[in-house]
RNA sequence: AGGGGCAUAGUUCAAAGGUAGAACAGUGGUCUCCAAAACCAUCGAUGUGGGUUCGAUUCCUACUGCCCCUG
Protein backbone atom coordinates (compact mmCIF):
# COMPACT_ATOMS: atom_id res chain seq x y z
CA UNK A 1 0.00 0.00 0.00
CA UNK A 2 3.19 2.54 0.96
CA UNK A 3 4.67 1.01 -2.69
CA UNK A 4 5.99 4.07 -3.45
CA UNK A 5 6.13 2.68 -7.36
CA UNK A 6 2.82 3.28 -7.13
CA UNK A 7 2.60 6.46 -5.92
CA UNK A 8 4.75 6.82 -8.69
CA UNK A 9 2.19 5.44 -11.39
CA UNK A 10 -0.47 7.97 -9.52
CA UNK A 11 1.21 11.30 -11.20
CA UNK A 12 3.19 12.26 -7.91
CA UNK A 13 6.31 13.31 -8.07
CA UNK A 14 8.13 9.90 -9.05
CA UNK A 15 10.81 8.51 -6.66
CA UNK A 16 11.48 4.84 -7.53
CA UNK A 17 12.43 2.31 -4.17
CA UNK A 18 15.50 1.95 -5.33
CA UNK A 19 16.50 -0.57 -2.47
CA UNK A 20 17.00 -4.11 -3.24
CA UNK A 21 14.59 -6.81 -2.79
CA UNK A 22 15.59 -9.11 0.68
CA UNK A 23 12.42 -11.57 1.68
CA UNK A 24 12.87 -12.67 5.56
CA UNK A 25 11.43 -15.77 6.48
CA UNK A 26 11.94 -16.51 9.98
CA UNK A 27 9.78 -17.89 13.28
CA UNK A 28 10.22 -19.69 16.49
CA UNK A 29 12.13 -23.10 16.46
CA UNK A 30 10.29 -26.26 14.90
CA UNK A 31 7.93 -24.04 13.40
CA UNK A 32 8.63 -25.29 10.25
CA UNK A 33 11.23 -22.73 8.35
CA UNK A 34 13.51 -24.96 6.21
CA UNK A 35 11.09 -26.84 4.45
CA UNK A 36 8.91 -23.58 3.51
CA UNK A 37 11.67 -21.66 2.87
CA UNK A 38 13.27 -24.38 -0.01
CA UNK A 39 9.58 -24.43 -1.69
CA UNK A 40 9.50 -20.41 -1.82
CA UNK A 41 13.05 -20.02 -2.63
CA UNK A 42 12.22 -22.53 -5.92
CA UNK A 43 9.39 -20.51 -6.47
CA UNK A 44 10.74 -16.85 -6.77
CA UNK A 45 14.22 -17.99 -7.96
CA UNK A 46 16.12 -17.14 -4.59
CA UNK A 47 19.02 -18.22 -3.18
CA UNK A 48 18.58 -18.91 0.52
CA UNK A 49 20.88 -17.27 3.33
CA UNK A 50 20.60 -19.12 6.92
CA UNK A 51 20.30 -16.61 9.28
CA UNK A 52 21.20 -18.97 12.03
CA UNK A 53 23.89 -19.07 14.69
CA UNK A 54 24.71 -22.58 14.90
CA UNK A 55 24.67 -23.87 11.43
CA UNK A 56 27.56 -22.24 10.23
CA UNK A 57 29.50 -24.81 12.09
CA UNK A 58 30.69 -28.06 10.80
CA UNK A 59 30.27 -31.17 11.81
CA UNK A 60 27.05 -29.64 13.94
CA UNK A 61 24.65 -31.26 12.09
CA UNK A 62 22.18 -32.86 14.06
CA UNK A 63 22.08 -30.47 17.42
CA UNK A 64 21.15 -28.01 15.11
CA UNK A 65 18.37 -29.29 13.11
CA UNK A 66 20.62 -28.51 9.72
CA UNK A 67 19.08 -28.92 6.40
CA UNK A 68 20.62 -31.67 4.26
CA UNK A 69 22.20 -31.81 1.04
CA UNK A 70 19.05 -33.76 -0.20
CA UNK A 71 16.44 -31.10 1.14
CA UNK A 72 17.63 -28.23 -0.48
CA UNK A 73 16.37 -29.66 -3.86
CA UNK A 74 19.32 -27.94 -5.85
CA UNK A 75 18.72 -24.23 -3.92
CA UNK A 76 21.84 -22.28 -3.59
CA UNK A 77 22.04 -22.13 0.27
CA UNK A 78 24.55 -20.12 2.17
CA UNK A 79 26.17 -19.76 5.70
CA UNK A 80 26.06 -23.23 6.46
CA UNK A 81 29.11 -25.27 7.08
CA UNK A 82 31.22 -22.55 6.64
CA UNK A 83 33.57 -22.40 9.89
CA UNK A 84 34.68 -24.95 12.29
CA UNK A 85 33.17 -25.37 16.16
CA UNK A 86 36.30 -23.53 17.22
CA UNK A 87 36.38 -20.98 15.32
CA UNK A 88 34.58 -17.59 16.63
CA UNK A 89 30.83 -15.97 15.23
CA UNK A 90 28.99 -13.51 16.04
CA UNK A 91 26.96 -10.86 14.80
CA UNK A 92 29.55 -8.95 13.66
CA UNK A 93 31.11 -11.67 11.90
CA UNK A 94 27.59 -12.34 10.13
CA UNK A 95 26.67 -9.54 9.05
CA UNK A 96 30.28 -9.36 7.33
CA UNK A 97 29.39 -12.28 5.24
CA UNK A 98 25.97 -11.63 4.50
CA UNK A 99 26.75 -9.02 3.08
CA UNK A 100 29.39 -10.15 0.87
CA UNK A 101 26.66 -13.09 0.07
CA UNK A 102 24.21 -10.44 -0.94
CA UNK A 103 26.32 -8.71 -3.51
CA UNK A 104 26.67 -12.16 -5.62
CA UNK A 105 23.36 -12.97 -5.43
CA UNK A 106 21.98 -9.62 -6.55
CA UNK A 107 24.28 -9.97 -8.85
CA UNK A 108 23.59 -13.46 -10.35
CA UNK A 109 20.16 -11.79 -10.54
CA UNK A 110 18.23 -13.75 -7.81
CA UNK A 111 16.51 -12.90 -4.81
CA UNK A 112 18.08 -13.45 -1.56
CA UNK A 113 15.74 -15.26 1.21
CA UNK A 114 17.00 -14.70 5.10
CA UNK A 115 15.78 -18.04 6.67
CA UNK A 116 16.51 -18.72 10.51
CA UNK A 117 15.22 -17.70 13.53
CA UNK A 118 18.57 -15.65 15.09
CA UNK A 119 16.43 -12.49 15.16
CA UNK A 120 19.61 -10.27 15.99
CA UNK A 121 21.14 -11.47 12.86
CA UNK A 122 18.09 -10.49 11.01
CA UNK A 123 18.20 -7.29 12.52
CA UNK A 124 21.95 -6.83 11.72
CA UNK A 125 21.14 -7.23 7.67
CA UNK A 126 17.76 -5.82 7.09
CA UNK A 127 18.72 -2.44 9.36
CA UNK A 128 22.38 -2.82 8.43
CA UNK A 129 23.06 -1.69 11.73
CA UNK A 130 26.67 -0.42 12.56
CA UNK A 131 28.41 -2.11 15.24
CA UNK A 132 31.39 -0.01 15.11
CA UNK A 133 34.00 -2.45 14.33
CA UNK A 134 37.46 -2.01 15.94
CA UNK A 135 40.58 -5.12 17.04
CA UNK A 136 40.66 -3.39 19.88
CA UNK A 137 37.40 -4.52 21.78
CA UNK A 138 38.74 -7.87 22.44
CA UNK A 139 41.03 -6.39 24.97
CA UNK A 140 39.29 -4.34 26.35
CA UNK A 141 36.42 -6.59 26.82
CA UNK A 142 38.50 -9.13 28.66
CA UNK A 143 40.07 -6.68 30.97
CA UNK A 144 36.44 -5.56 31.94
CA UNK A 145 36.19 -8.55 32.59
CA UNK A 146 38.82 -9.32 34.59
CA UNK A 147 37.64 -6.57 36.37
CA UNK A 148 34.33 -7.66 36.53
CA UNK A 149 35.75 -10.94 38.61
CA UNK A 150 37.77 -9.08 40.94
CA UNK A 151 35.99 -6.05 42.42
CA UNK A 152 32.47 -7.52 41.20
CA UNK A 153 29.85 -6.38 38.83
CA UNK A 154 28.07 -3.43 40.41
CA UNK A 155 31.63 -2.08 40.48
CA UNK A 156 31.45 -1.53 36.38
CA UNK A 157 27.83 -0.97 36.72
CA UNK A 158 28.84 2.42 38.79
CA UNK A 159 31.46 2.84 36.31
CA UNK A 160 28.58 3.33 33.83
CA UNK A 161 26.63 5.51 35.59
CA UNK A 162 29.01 8.11 35.94
CA UNK A 163 30.25 7.39 32.41
CA UNK A 164 26.46 6.95 30.46
CA UNK A 165 23.60 7.20 32.59
CA UNK A 166 21.19 7.00 29.95
CA UNK A 167 22.19 3.20 29.33
CA UNK A 168 23.11 2.65 32.86
CA UNK A 169 19.40 3.09 33.22
CA UNK A 170 18.33 0.82 30.48
CA UNK A 171 20.92 -1.78 31.22
CA UNK A 172 20.16 -4.24 34.48
CA UNK A 173 23.02 -4.29 37.12
CA UNK A 174 23.19 -7.49 36.71
CA UNK A 175 23.58 -7.93 33.25
CA UNK A 176 27.16 -8.03 33.12
CA UNK A 177 27.10 -8.50 29.86
CA UNK A 178 25.47 -5.50 28.31
CA UNK A 179 27.18 -3.56 31.07
CA UNK A 180 30.32 -4.36 29.84
CA UNK A 181 29.96 -3.67 26.32
CA UNK A 182 28.74 0.08 27.13
CA UNK A 183 31.71 0.37 29.33
CA UNK A 184 34.03 -1.19 26.31
CA UNK A 185 32.13 1.12 23.70
CA UNK A 186 32.78 4.03 25.56
CA UNK A 187 36.34 3.47 25.88
CA UNK A 188 36.71 2.67 22.51
CA UNK A 189 34.89 5.87 21.17
CA UNK A 190 34.31 7.91 23.66
CA UNK A 191 31.07 8.04 22.66
CA UNK A 192 27.97 6.83 24.69
CA UNK A 193 26.51 3.99 23.56
CA UNK A 194 22.92 4.91 24.68
CA UNK A 195 23.44 7.80 21.99
CA UNK A 196 24.69 4.88 19.49
CA UNK A 197 22.14 2.73 19.61
CA UNK A 198 19.12 5.43 19.53
CA UNK A 199 20.47 7.07 16.23
CA UNK A 200 21.12 3.32 15.32
CA UNK A 201 16.91 2.12 16.54
CA UNK A 202 16.01 5.09 13.50
CA UNK A 203 17.31 3.81 10.75
CA UNK A 204 14.48 1.81 8.65
CA UNK A 205 14.89 -0.93 6.29
CA UNK A 206 18.33 -1.16 3.92
CA UNK A 207 15.90 -3.67 1.74
CA UNK A 208 12.64 -3.73 0.29
CA UNK A 209 11.72 -6.24 2.28
CA UNK A 210 8.96 -8.49 3.40
CA UNK A 211 9.15 -10.12 6.76
CA UNK A 212 7.70 -13.50 7.54
CA UNK A 213 7.43 -14.74 10.54
CA UNK A 214 6.01 -18.89 10.58
CA UNK A 215 4.27 -19.51 14.46
CA UNK A 216 2.21 -22.28 15.50
CA UNK A 217 0.06 -22.48 18.96
CA UNK A 218 2.20 -22.46 21.95
CA UNK A 219 1.19 -26.17 22.50
CA UNK A 220 1.93 -27.15 19.19
CA UNK A 221 5.19 -25.68 19.19
CA UNK A 222 6.71 -27.08 22.37
CA UNK A 223 4.81 -30.07 21.65
CA UNK A 224 7.03 -29.98 18.41
CA UNK A 225 10.15 -29.37 20.25
CA UNK A 226 9.74 -32.44 22.58
CA UNK A 227 9.25 -34.82 19.57
CA UNK A 228 12.14 -33.20 17.70
CA UNK A 229 15.00 -33.24 20.76
CA UNK A 230 13.65 -36.71 20.77
CA UNK A 231 14.25 -37.66 17.27
CA UNK A 232 17.67 -35.72 17.50
CA UNK A 233 18.98 -38.55 20.27
CA UNK A 234 17.99 -40.89 17.75
CA UNK A 235 19.89 -39.82 15.29
CA UNK A 236 22.50 -39.52 17.13
CA UNK A 237 23.30 -36.64 18.99
CA UNK A 238 25.36 -37.63 21.96
CA UNK A 239 27.57 -39.50 19.12
CA UNK A 240 27.93 -36.27 17.37
CA UNK A 241 28.43 -34.56 20.71
CA UNK A 242 31.11 -37.25 21.35
CA UNK A 243 32.67 -36.75 18.46
CA UNK A 244 32.83 -32.58 18.94
CA UNK A 245 34.34 -33.22 22.67
CA UNK A 246 37.01 -35.93 21.14
CA UNK A 247 38.75 -33.04 18.48
CA UNK A 248 38.75 -30.71 21.55
CA UNK A 249 35.26 -28.98 21.85
CA UNK A 250 34.32 -27.39 25.17
CA UNK A 251 32.16 -25.68 26.91
CA UNK A 252 33.90 -22.12 26.28
CA UNK A 253 33.25 -22.08 22.63
CA UNK A 254 30.89 -20.21 21.22
CA UNK A 255 29.65 -23.35 19.34
CA UNK A 256 29.07 -25.27 22.28
CA UNK A 257 26.59 -23.02 23.91
CA UNK A 258 24.21 -23.82 21.48
CA UNK A 259 20.86 -25.89 22.38
CA UNK A 260 21.18 -29.71 22.92
CA UNK A 261 24.94 -29.33 23.34
CA UNK A 262 26.11 -27.52 25.90
CA UNK A 263 23.91 -30.24 28.24
CA UNK A 264 24.89 -33.22 26.26
CA UNK A 265 28.73 -31.93 27.13
CA UNK A 266 27.67 -31.99 30.74
CA UNK A 267 25.96 -35.76 29.96
CA UNK A 268 29.21 -36.60 28.92
CA UNK A 269 31.28 -35.23 31.38
CA UNK A 270 29.21 -37.07 33.97
CA UNK A 271 27.43 -34.06 35.45
CA UNK A 272 23.90 -34.74 34.40
CA UNK A 273 22.15 -38.27 33.91
CA UNK A 274 20.31 -38.67 30.25
CA UNK A 275 17.09 -38.01 31.56
CA UNK A 276 18.35 -34.39 33.21
CA UNK A 277 20.41 -33.95 30.09
CA UNK A 278 17.21 -34.43 27.64
CA UNK A 279 14.90 -32.74 30.64
CA UNK A 280 17.37 -29.73 30.42
CA UNK A 281 17.25 -29.55 26.19
CA UNK A 282 13.62 -29.53 25.80
CA UNK A 283 13.07 -27.17 28.85
CA UNK A 284 15.69 -24.71 27.62
CA UNK A 285 14.27 -24.91 23.82
CA UNK A 286 11.18 -24.01 25.25
CA UNK A 287 12.54 -20.96 26.37
CA UNK A 288 14.64 -19.84 23.47
CA UNK A 289 11.48 -20.51 21.52
CA UNK A 290 9.12 -17.77 24.16
CA UNK A 291 12.35 -15.30 23.37
CA UNK A 292 11.90 -15.61 19.86
CA UNK A 293 8.51 -14.65 19.52
CA UNK A 294 9.21 -12.03 21.87
CA UNK A 295 11.54 -10.72 19.96
CA UNK A 296 9.54 -10.84 16.83
CA UNK A 297 6.33 -9.06 18.36
CA UNK A 298 8.77 -6.58 19.16
CA UNK A 299 9.91 -6.29 15.27
CA UNK A 300 7.83 -3.76 12.93
CA UNK A 301 6.18 -4.58 10.38
CA UNK A 302 6.24 -8.22 10.30
CA UNK A 303 3.60 -10.28 8.79
CA UNK A 304 2.40 -13.21 11.27
CA UNK A 305 1.58 -16.54 9.05
CA UNK A 306 0.10 -18.53 12.17
CA UNK A 307 -0.36 -22.12 10.86
CA UNK A 308 -3.40 -22.90 12.33
CA UNK A 309 -5.01 -20.06 10.34
CA UNK A 310 -4.07 -21.69 7.03
CA UNK A 311 -5.62 -24.86 8.10
CA UNK A 312 -1.85 -26.50 8.55
CA UNK A 313 -1.88 -26.35 4.79
CA UNK A 314 1.61 -25.17 3.46
CA UNK A 315 0.30 -24.58 0.06
CA UNK A 316 -2.21 -21.80 1.24
CA UNK A 317 1.09 -20.32 3.39
CA UNK A 318 2.87 -20.71 0.05
CA UNK A 319 0.62 -18.65 -1.89
CA UNK A 320 -0.36 -16.52 0.71
CA UNK A 321 3.08 -15.38 1.15
CA UNK A 322 3.44 -14.47 -3.16
CA UNK A 323 0.59 -12.94 -2.80
CA UNK A 324 2.59 -10.01 0.07
CA UNK A 325 5.95 -10.33 -2.10
CA UNK A 326 3.91 -9.36 -5.31
CA UNK A 327 2.10 -6.51 -3.03
CA UNK A 328 5.30 -5.49 -1.80
CA UNK A 329 6.78 -5.15 -5.56
CA UNK A 330 9.42 -7.63 -4.39
CA UNK A 331 8.63 -10.13 -6.75
CA UNK A 332 6.28 -10.48 -9.83
CA UNK A 333 4.57 -13.81 -11.14
CA UNK A 334 5.07 -14.00 -14.69
C1' A B 1 -9.72 -56.93 54.09
C1' G B 2 -6.42 -55.38 58.49
C1' G B 3 -2.43 -51.98 60.16
C1' G B 4 0.38 -47.57 59.21
C1' G B 5 1.55 -43.09 56.58
C1' C B 6 0.61 -38.81 53.44
C1' A B 7 -2.86 -35.03 51.43
C1' U B 8 -0.08 -27.29 50.71
C1' A B 9 0.85 -23.70 43.51
C1' G B 10 1.15 -27.44 37.29
C1' U B 11 5.50 -30.32 39.83
C1' U B 12 9.04 -31.14 43.98
C1' C B 13 9.40 -29.49 48.81
C1' A B 14 8.96 -25.65 53.24
C1' A B 15 6.23 -23.30 57.39
C1' A B 16 2.78 -22.07 61.08
C1' G B 17 -3.41 -21.85 66.20
C1' G B 18 -3.43 -15.12 63.85
C1' U B 19 0.31 -12.22 56.73
C1' A B 20 1.31 -19.76 53.85
C1' G B 21 7.58 -19.43 51.57
C1' A B 22 10.99 -21.44 47.80
C1' A B 23 12.77 -23.92 43.45
C1' C B 24 11.38 -25.51 38.77
C1' A B 25 7.50 -25.18 35.13
C1' G B 26 3.97 -21.44 32.96
C1' U B 27 3.26 -16.25 31.35
C1' G B 28 5.10 -11.19 29.99
C1' G B 29 9.38 -8.37 28.81
C1' U B 30 14.65 -6.30 27.74
C1' C B 31 18.06 -6.83 23.81
C1' U B 32 21.99 -2.77 18.35
C1' C B 33 29.30 -7.58 18.38
C1' C B 34 29.02 -14.23 23.17
C1' A B 35 21.93 -13.61 20.97
C1' A B 36 20.55 -21.37 20.65
C1' A B 37 23.68 -16.14 24.86
C1' A B 38 22.76 -12.85 28.96
C1' C B 39 19.23 -10.42 31.97
C1' C B 40 14.45 -8.64 34.27
C1' A B 41 9.36 -9.04 35.80
C1' U B 42 4.93 -11.78 37.00
C1' C B 43 0.55 -15.31 37.78
C1' G B 44 -0.39 -19.25 41.04
C1' A B 45 -1.87 -23.51 46.58
C1' U B 46 -3.66 -25.49 52.21
C1' G B 47 -8.64 -32.39 49.01
C1' U B 48 -14.22 -32.46 51.07
C1' G B 49 -17.76 -32.21 55.34
C1' G B 50 -18.28 -31.65 60.53
C1' G B 51 -16.28 -30.29 65.49
C1' U B 52 -12.97 -27.54 69.27
C1' U B 53 -11.52 -22.24 69.27
C1' C B 54 -12.29 -15.17 69.53
C1' G B 55 -9.75 -17.19 65.25
C1' A B 56 -8.26 -23.62 61.99
C1' U B 57 -5.05 -24.29 56.45
C1' U B 58 -2.60 -26.15 61.27
C1' C B 59 -5.76 -29.60 66.71
C1' C B 60 -9.91 -33.59 66.73
C1' U B 61 -13.22 -36.40 63.52
C1' A B 62 -15.67 -38.63 59.24
C1' C B 63 -15.22 -39.07 54.08
C1' U B 64 -12.40 -39.27 49.58
C1' G B 65 -7.79 -40.13 47.15
C1' C B 66 -2.72 -41.81 47.00
C1' C B 67 1.48 -44.69 49.07
C1' C B 68 3.70 -48.64 52.19
C1' C B 69 3.34 -53.23 55.08
C1' U B 70 0.51 -57.76 56.19
C1' G B 71 -2.81 -61.24 53.87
Amino acid sequence: MDRIVKEARGGEASKIDARRPLVVLTGPTAAGKTALSVRLAKRIKGEIISADSMQVYRHMDIGSAKIRQEEMEGVPHHMIDILEPWEEFNVVVFQRMVNQCLEEIYQRGNIPLLVGGTGFYIQAILYQIDFTENEENLLIRQRLEQLAAEKGSSFLYERLCQVDAAAAQVIHPNNRKRVIRALEFYELTGQKISQHNETERQKTAAYRSAYFVLTDDRASLYQKIDRRVDQMLEEGLIQEVESLRKQGCHREMVSMQGLGYKEILDYLEGKLTREQAVYLIKRDTRHFAKRQLTWFRREKEVIWLSKKDYQYDEDSILEQMLKRLSALDIWEQD
